[in-house]
Formats: structure tokens, C-alpha cells, sequence
DNA sequence: GATGAATGAGACTTCATTCAT
DNA sequence: AATGAATGAAGTCTCATTCAT
């Protein structure tokens, strides 16, 4: 004899339930951390029971991997938006700087997640590795295929592309790192400015009588 | 790995007792992380019980801060040493790159706890924040330091030195972090060439009949 | 007494499972006092764990605050049975002298608690300040009206009936604590003996030849 | 090798020492109540050491018993001397009534401990039963002694001064406990009223050309 | 599919007491 | 007489997980 439940949730298939659940999970988890995210925090934020929660993720484990994977899902598809919206191909990277540095609260909340998960695979949880290993792996493609671009369109001078866009890739985490954990030699806009420097000191662009750099 | 004893632990000043817990506690921290590490744990580790562990630190997160606080203070003084022994200037840097990467157990186990601790910094923890500032200000000191020292002696061709150091410093952290969390583009050789490689872009030596060196 | 079970209790739903809890917590704070009763106490007599207390209350102090809450209602549920039971509204008075004295083990626990709680809420606790308020609330209120309506129906001589029913409830507390705490010039007896002259001599009955009783 | 100690006390005799530590107890105890006087508490207080406080008295509870006996004599000490101090008979319990209500904070955290001790005399401690009964028979002497002597000396009307004295100070404690506990019904200048009407009624002035009363 | 009561291990912390110094 | 480091039991509370419903 099932009550009326005024709280009771609509049934879901499991994989629309898990998609909810772990859109609200990543939400805690990048808001109040990894470490302070419990599976009654993700239920209660759900609306629902630790059961349904536990029913659909067999260890809290799961759900806290899952919610880095899309999120960096998230990520790559941004980025990869990110790098079809400017023509020039030597302004896409400057875009990407100021896109994906954490001046806006969701943002800097991306990067405490990035944070709190770095640690998390340095002390070798292999799933996590792999999701870090993925995102890794686009960002620096996307990144090298945007250098390249541009190099073989003449755009900038012949440089080792895959050196720079891991130095590019390299820099920026490590500066943005810097930024949040409060190095007070280091913070957003100083990010911002030492990347922009490499960059312009990195990409030369050739000087011709029709290019119009920036 | 010391035993708890069943007898009771010789009586020591405050001081040394402190001192003790907290090279055990940074032991911990390194291998298990600090989200592994209890009061209990770190008890057991140094054959005390619970009460005396509590006796001479207030809170755990005291013992937590402290242990961030003396690895953070044998990092510098082993920078400090290190940046001592090479003569000719534009080695140094490369001889700091092989000292601090992170190619040994002991050397991997202290990158994990900065790691650790960066995401404790990034949610907020002031204390924390602090040591790390600590850190990255006699870091970034000493890289400038190494630089201009080697501009100004005509080593090397003139560049903007803070720049530099910034870039360094953060190519430093952001290489080695992707290392160690899982990165298949990336890897603790990997980093030693690409930073080799960007000093060697960076810093150009002179070339004088006579190289002046310090 | 009822001892700890191997297995899993029965499902109940909280507002059963919270009133056992409470009956029980009452019983152990009425025996052994506020100061002696733990979270594993109560589990360890309910037959609980001490996650399923906690599950069924946020803080200890929930437990205690509702225990006496309880105990309250109970007193006052008590007081009202017994007011009714006497016809002549000359006698209430007595019976409920006879009835609230601790001359029985659970009534003198029942009292002891008191003293536990009144020294809390002396220190400011308002959770426990406003019970104790409202169970003081009820029992002058119950005390001024029977002696009102004695006064009113001519029962008894006219007098300020407040002030009267104020001294009743202020000289049976301290009276009782007095007998309680060991003061080797009061105990029950005493206490009903001084209550029952201190009534004769305050209530005067009015001698008419046809004594008015409602 | 005692070393030089900025705040090692002086050497004392026990006696002077544990005075000193009961003063000190006393006010903590007064000032947090019995639950949260720890013995550390007490040492810091103090100036001293745990292993001072604990090598001068047995146990904590031998503290805290000795705290609430010379808070006892001090008591009634106070009470004689107020006794002393009002040459009309008939005033003195007035007086007393004035002096000895909580309308101070001194006297309000001296209520308070006897409460604390109360509900510790009520589980049990005979000990602290001992001091409680001492004091009682001292004020309830006190009290007849003042009632008698007005009744000799005719100043009063004839009265059973027992049954009287046992009131007064039945009703003192009940309604100051009332007061202090959060009771809407009563404060301290309610019971100073009801407690003075109460004198005024029962106490009758014997009219007599000579004799004149407030 | 969903629930949520129940569990029990384990977290931190407090504290009276002991005892070598 | 005084110290204070050391102890270990006991305190409250959290929480991932289980499982009967």
C-alpha cells in the first residue's frame, strides 16, 4: 500500500536519473569540494533519498568520478566552441586565455574541482586518472592544432608546436593553480597578463604587406 | 614505520615532542595524503596515544598546517642549497630542474602534498593559503634572483627577468602536476626536456670571447 | 532493562522509533541524571546503534531538551487527572500535595530530573528555560483556579488568590528540594506535614450551616 | 636542575595552597558551573599546574566539594552578619530577604552553584548532601531564632515559629529557583513582593501604644 | 524504481588522573 | 611542593553503505 508521498519523485529510467543526479552532484562537489561532498548532501540537493541515490551508484565513489567526467566534457565542449568563434587564428588563443581563466565565480569553482581531483589522481585512483588523461589529451590537441593552424597559414613565424602548445598548456595551469591558492605574487589578472606575454613573445607573427596582426 | 609500544613513551620538552609528531605527521601526509590522516593515525605512527597527540597540538588542523609548514620550509632551504653549488650561473636553473622533479619516491610523495594542499588552499583556508604564499615567494625570489644574476653578468642575452622567473615557476608546477596525475601527454621526463627546452630558448647565452661568469 | 540485540532492529517509522528513544532516554536521565546519560547509554538501552539515535535526532541535546518536554506534558497531563478527582474543591488542594510528593522511587526520580534541568536552564539554555516555563505556566494556573473557585464558591475565606497559589507552588518546590537534597530538617513527611498546615491555615473555611460545594 | 621558571608559583604551604586553588575553584565554579569546571580549567586559573591542583587534592570532586563548603560558610556568614545589622526585630527578615535575593550577578552566579549542587546532592553524594544540610540548619536556625525573638519580645503576634521559619525558607528557595530558571511567571522582584507579603501576613505587629513598625 | 531507517566504524576532541622529573 | 607530559577511556557526531519495505 504505497502512501501518497508529496516528496515521492516522478520515476525516471535509471539513465535520466543518473544524468540528474550527477548534475547536481558536480554543482556541491565544485561548490563545497570533493571532500565535503556526502551521498545525503547529493540527495538532499536532489530531492531525493540516500536509497535512490545508492540505488543508482553503486559507491559514492561512482558518482564522484562520473562528475568529473562530465564536467570535463563540459570543458572540451566549451573549448572546442571556444576555438571556432575568432577567424584570425592567432586571436583563438588569447580567446582561450580569457575564457578559461577563473574570473568568474562558476569558473573559479571549475578550478577548485580541477584542484581537488588533481590530488585525488596523484594519489592513483586510476579512473580519475583516466578522465584527467582525456581532458589532457583534447586540450593539448586542440591547442596544437590552433598553433599549427596558424603556422601553416603563415600567420606566425615556424616554431616547435608541440613544445609551445605543452608549454602554453603547462603555464596556464600552473599559473592559474598559483592564482587560487593564494601566491601573493600570483592572481588572475597577473595570469592573464604573463600568458598574454608568452604568447606574443612565443607566436611572432610574419610580418607581410596584407597581415593585419592584432 | 615506528610501533606503538605498550609502555609509556619517555617524557619529552614540548619542543622535541612537537617536533617528532610532526616529521611523522609529514611522513603520513606525503604517503597516505591528508585526507587519509588521523589524529589516530598519526598517533600510532609515532607509538603515542591519541591524548598526548592532542596534548601538544590543539587541533588536527594545526598538526596538518605545521606539517605543510616545515615541508614548505626543507623545500626552501634545499632550493637554497641547491641554487649554491653549480658555479656557472646559467646551470643553475637547469640543476634545480633535475633536483626538484619528481623523480624520486620521496621527491613524487612531497609533489603529492602540495597538491594536497592546494586544494585545501583553494576552498579558502587561510592558514594554509599562507604557508603556500611563503613558498612561492622565496621561490620566485630565487629563480629572479638566478636570472638577473646571469643577465647582469652578461651570461645571458637581456630579458624581461620577472616575466621569466613567472613563466618558470609556473611551467614548473603545471608540467609536473599534469605528470603526476595521470597525464598521458606528459610525464616527469617529459617535463625535465620541456623545460629544458624552454630555458634554452629563453635564457640565450652570450656569445663572447670570454664569458665572464660569476 | 532491556539489553542489546545482535540484530537489526525493526523498521518503525521516526515518530515512533523517536517516541521509544525518548521514553527510554527519559527513564536513564531520570535514573542516572542528565550529566550521566550518553548517546551509547540511550542506544545501549534501546537496543539501538548509536547512528540510528543519531539518525532519529540531530544533537544529543535534542534528546535531553525533549526528554524533559515530555516529562512536562506528563506532569501536567498528572496534575489535570487528579484535579478532577476530587469532588469537594477543599480537598484538591491536599490530594495534590499527597500526589506530586516524591514519596514513591518514580516520583522522586521524576523530581531529581527536575533539579537536573532547573540547574541547566539556570545557566541560560532557553530551550530548557522555556519548557520549565511552560510547565510552571500550567501548574499555577491549575492551583489558582482551584483556589479560586473555592474562594468563589464560598468554600473558603476570601483571600488573594495569586498571591496564595504563588506561595503554594514556591513553598512545595522548595520544600521538596529541600527534602531531596538531603537537608536533615526536611524530608517528605516533613514537606507534607508543613504544606498541609501552611493550606489549613491559609485557606479558611467558611462555617455556614450548608457548606456550598460545587 | 630546577630551571629558572618565569611562572613557577612560590612554595606554599598545603594549606594556603589549597585555599588558594578553593577561592579560585569556587568562582570558576560559580561563573561556568559544576558541569564545566575541569580540573585544568582550574589550574590555569590559577596560575598552576594540573599536577599542583591534583597533588593538593585527591580527586576534582574533592574540589568541588571543599568549593561549595566554604561558599556554604561564607553564606552564612554573611546571613549572621546581616542578622546583626537591623536593631528591629521585625525588619531583619526583610532584611534578609533583600540581601540575600539574586539581584546582583555575584549573587545570582551563587544561586546558580547551589543549584549545580542540588541536583548533585539530589543523585546521591553524601558528602555534598553533608554541606547542604549544614547550611540549612544553620539558616533555618537563624531564621527561627529572628522569629522568636520578635514573638518574646511581643513585637510579633503569637505564631507556630517553626512551621513559619520552615516556610520562609522553603518559599525563598522555591520562588529564587523559579526566578532563575526562566519561569514567565516569576522574577526576582516578583518573589521579593511575594515573599515580603508573605512576611507581612503571617507576621502580624502586636499593636501596642509604644511599639512601632515600618 | 524508490525509499529511508538502521548500522557501526571511525572521525575529532576532552579530560581526570598518573608519575617521572 | 610543584611540574607538566603522557595516558586512555569516553564523549559526540558523521557518514557510506545495507536492506526491508
Amino acid at each position: 500500500m504505497p502512501k501518497a508521498s508529496a516528496t515521492r519523485q516522478r520515476r525516471l529510467r535509471p539513465v535520466e536519473r543518473r544524468a540528474l543526479i550527477l548534475q547536481v552532484a558536480r554543482a556541491r562537489i565544485a561548490e563545497v569540494g570533493v571532500a565535503n561532498t556526502s551521498v545525503r548532501d547529493i540527495a538532499a540537493a536532489c530531492g531525493l533519498s540516500t536509497g535512490t541515490v545508492t540505488y543508482h551508484f553503486k559507491w559514492l565513489d561512482e558518482i564522484l568520478c562520473e562528475a568529473l567526467r562530465i564536467a570535463s566534457e563540459e570543458f572540451i565542449t566549451d573549448v572546442l566552441a571556444q576555438a571556432e568563434q575568432k577567424h584570425l587564428v592567432i586571436d583563438r588563443l588569447g580567446f582561450i586565455v580569457d575564457a578559461n581563466l577563473p574570473d568568474r565565480p562558476d569558473a573559479l569553482a571549475l578550478w577548485r574541482m580541477w584542484l581537488d581531483y588533481w590530488s585525488i589522481a596523484a594519489r592513483g585512483d586510476e579512473e580519475i586518472r583516466e578522465v584527467h588523461a582525456a581532458r589532457y589529451s583534447m586540450w593539448r590537441d586542440v591547442c596544437e592544432k590552433e598553433i599549427r593552424t596558424a603556422v601553416d597559414a603563415g600567420e606566425i613565424a615556424p616554431i616547435d608546436v608541440h613544445q609551445v602548445a605543452t608549454e602554453f598548456i603547462g603555464l596556464f595551469d600552473g599559473l592559474v593553480l598559483q592564482a587560487i591558492i593564494g601566491d601573493h605574487g600570483m592572481n588572475i589578472e597577473k595570469a592573464r597578463s604573463v600568458l598574454k606575454n608568452y604568447l606574443a613573445r612565443t607566436l611572432i607573427p610574419v610580418a607581410r604587406d596584407s597581415s593585419i596582426v592584432k
